[in-house]
DNA sequence: TATGAATGAGTCTTCATTCAT
DNA sequence: AATGAATGAAGACTCATTCAT
C-alpha cells in the first residue's frame, strides 16, 4: 500500500510541477494543484500540507535527479569539449518551454530571501558550479587549450552571465540566437588567448 | 483641484513603492497600498483601478527620472572612467535595500511574459544599455585605453552579469565584495589586452 | 455613520445573543450569527473578528447593564425583604428560557479555564455576591430578623445552592417547586433560629 | 476473539476517557480518539459510531462502577462518621485533575438538555444521592447526633452546594480551602442545633 | 472627491464517514 | 477485523469591488 501510496505522491508531485511551471510559485493554490490532478481536496492533504511543502519536494527531487554533465563526459574529453557540453546543456534549459521551472524557482527564492530564510542550497549549487568550471579552466590552461589568469573570475562570470539569461528567458524572453551569441562570446574569450 | 487631485495620486505612488519593494510584486493588494497610504478602498480606487496600474505608473515615473549616468558624465572623461562610474552605479543599486524594486520588478515581468504579453519597454533599456557600453567601449578601443575584438559582445557580456548579479542579490543574497569581484573582472577583461 | 455603525454592531449583538441562548457557547460559529443577522460574511468580520470576541461583548454589556438588585430596594426596606427579593430575582433568572446565556456562559467559561486563562470577572461577580449577601445577612442578624452565626458562611451557601440550581436547571432541567423548595430552605434556615 | 475484541473496546475506552477529561465533550473528534488510541479511522467505527456514542459508554461504565460510599462504610458507623465519609469523598473528586469528565459531563448534559432529551439517569443519580442522604440526616438525628428540622431540605441543599462547587471548580477553579469551607460550613449546620 | 460599509467569491483547512484491500 | 486512502461538506478568513452617503 505504501508503494501505492508512493506512486500517488509521485504521480502529485509530476502533476504540480506541471502546474508551477506554467502558474510560478506564488499563484499556485492547493485548489489549483487539487484540480491538476483531478483529485479531492481532502485528498492533497493526506500527502502534503502546503504548496511550498509540495515544490520543495519537486525540487528536491530535481536536484537529487539533476545529471551532473561534467560526470557523463568522456574521460578522453578535452577541457574545451566538455565546456561545450556544458554550455549546450544551459542552453537546452534556457530553451526548455514546458516543465521549466525557473519562475516558479526565482519566485520561491524570493519569498525565502524575504523571510530571511538562507537560500544555501540553491547558493550552494551556484558554488558547485563554479568550483567545477574552474577547475575546467585551469585544466584547459594547463593544456593550452584555453588562456585565462583568472579561472576562478570567468567561471563565476560564465554563471553569472548565464542566470542572466535565465532571468532574460523568463521576462523579456531570448532567442536562440541571443543564447549562441552569448555562450560563443564566453568561448572565445578563453580561447583568445591561445594566439 | 487638479492639483491637490495630482498631489495625491503622487503620494499614493510614492507610498506603494515602499510596499512593492518590501512584498514584491504578486502578494501586493488594493488593501495593502489603503493601509500604507491610510487613506479609504473608495478613495484609491479613483485614482487606480489596480496594483497593476499603480505598478506600470511608479515604473514609468522612475523610466522618466532614470538618470542616465553617461549624459551625467563630464565631457573630457575618458572611456574607462565613464564605465567605472557606470559599474559603480550598477553596484550601488544592487546594495540598495530600501527602495529596491527588483523583486517587484522581475515577478512583474514574470506575469507579463506568462501571459505573453510582451515587456519590450524592459527590452529595450536593456538594449539601449548595450548599445551605451558598445559604443564606450568602441571608443576606449580606439583611444587604446581598452583592448577588445568584441565590443557589442563584451557589452552584451556585462548587462548579462549585472541582471545574473541583480537575480542573485534577489535570492542567495550577495556581499559587496561578491559585486566588486565581478566588475573587477570585467574591467580587467577590457584591459587586459592592452600589454 | 459611526452611529449607524454602533447601530449595527448592536444589532448584531442582540441577534447573536438569541443564538448563542439556543446553542450555546462552543458550536456557534461565525457563519450561525451570520445567518442569524442576514448579513454577508464579510460584513460580519469588519465588526468582531471571532465568536469569542461577541460573546465578550455581550456578557460586557449584560455586566453594565447588571441590575444591582440590592441598590434597587427601598432604603426602608428590612433585610429579609431585600433577601427574598434577591431571591426572587434569581428564581427569575433560573426560570428564564429565552435568551438564558447561562449554559453558553459555562460553556465559555470551561474554555478559558481549560486554557489556563483566569476567569477572575466571573469569580469577582460571584465573590462580589457574597460579600453584599454576608452584610445584608449580618444586618439581618443584628436587628434579629434573622439568626446566623456564620454570615459569610451562610452568603457563601446560598450562593454555591444557586450555582448548583443554575447548572440543574441547564442539565437535568428543574421545577419552579425545586427552586421554590431550595429558596424556602435557604430562607428558613436563617429564620429559624428566632425561636 | 469476542475476548479480544472486548479488551480493544476497553482500551477505546480508557483511551477516549483521557481524552474528553482532556477537552471536555463537544471538542472531542473521532479523529481526536483515533489518534489517542493510535488505531485506524476504520478500526474506530467497527466498535462505536459516534463520540457519543463513546461517551455514553464510558459513562454507563463509570455508573457501574461507581462505588457506594455508603455501602462501604461499615456497619456499626456513626451517621456524622458517614456523612463524613461521603463529603470527603467528594472533595477528592473535586480536587481530581487527572480523569475529570465533569466538564465533558456537563456539556454533554447540555447537548441533551438542548435537543429535548430527558437526562434522567444524571436526574436519577441526584435524587438518589438526596434520599441516601435524607435517609442518613433522619437517622442522625433520631440520634440526637445532628439537629435538623428538615432532613430532606438539608440533602437537597448539601447536593446544590456540590453541584455549586463542582461547577465552580470547572470554571473559575476552587481551592482546597474553599472546599474544606463549604463543607465544613454543611456540617455545622447540622450539628449546630444540638447545644 | 472621499469614505468605509457591504457583498460575495475564492482559498484554506479539518473532519466524519465510506470503502477497497 | 483492520487499515488508511479518499471524498466532500463545512466553516474560517481575506479581498476586490461596488455603492450609498
Amino acid at each position: 500500500m505504501s508503494d501505492k501510496a508512493a506512486r500517488k505522491k509521485q504521480f502529485i508531485l509530476d502533476t504540480a510541477k506541471k502546474v508551477f511551471s506554467e502558474k510560478g510559485y506564488k499563484d499556485v493554490t492547493m485548489k489549483d494543484i487539487v484540480e491538476a490532478c483531478e483529485i479531492s481536496r481532502g485528498g492533497l492533504y493526506i500527502y502534503f500540507e502546503s504548496t511550498e511543502q509540495i515544490f520543495k519536494a519537486i525540487i528536491d527531487a530535481e536536484s537529487a535527479a539533476g545529471d551532473d554533465v561534467f560526470s557523463r563526459t568522456r574521460k578522453d574529453a578535452t577541457a574545451g569539449d566538455i565546456l561545450a557540453i556544458f554550455l549546450k546543456e544551459q542552453k537546452k534549459e534556457l530553451l526548455l518551454k514546458k516543465d521549466n521551472l525557473s519562475v516558479a524557482m526565482y519566485e520561491y527564492l524570493f519569498v525565502k530571501h524575504a523571510n530571511g530564510e538562507s537560500c544555501k542550497d540553491e547558493k550552494a549549487k551556484f558554488d558547485a558550479a563554479v568550483e567545477v568550471l574552474t577547475h575546467l579552466i585551469e585544466n584547459g590552461t594547463e593544456n593550452d587549450e584555453f588562456y585565462c589568469e583568472d579561472p576562478n573570475g570567468a567561471a563565476r562570470n560564465i554563471m553569472y552571465v548565464i542566470e542572466g539569461l535565465k532571468i532574460a528567458a523568463s521576462t523579456y524572453g531570448i532567442t536562440e540566437e541571443d543564447i549562441d551569441n552569448e555562450l560563443l562570446f564566453i568561448m572565445s574569450g578563453l580561447l583568445s588567448g591561445e594566439e
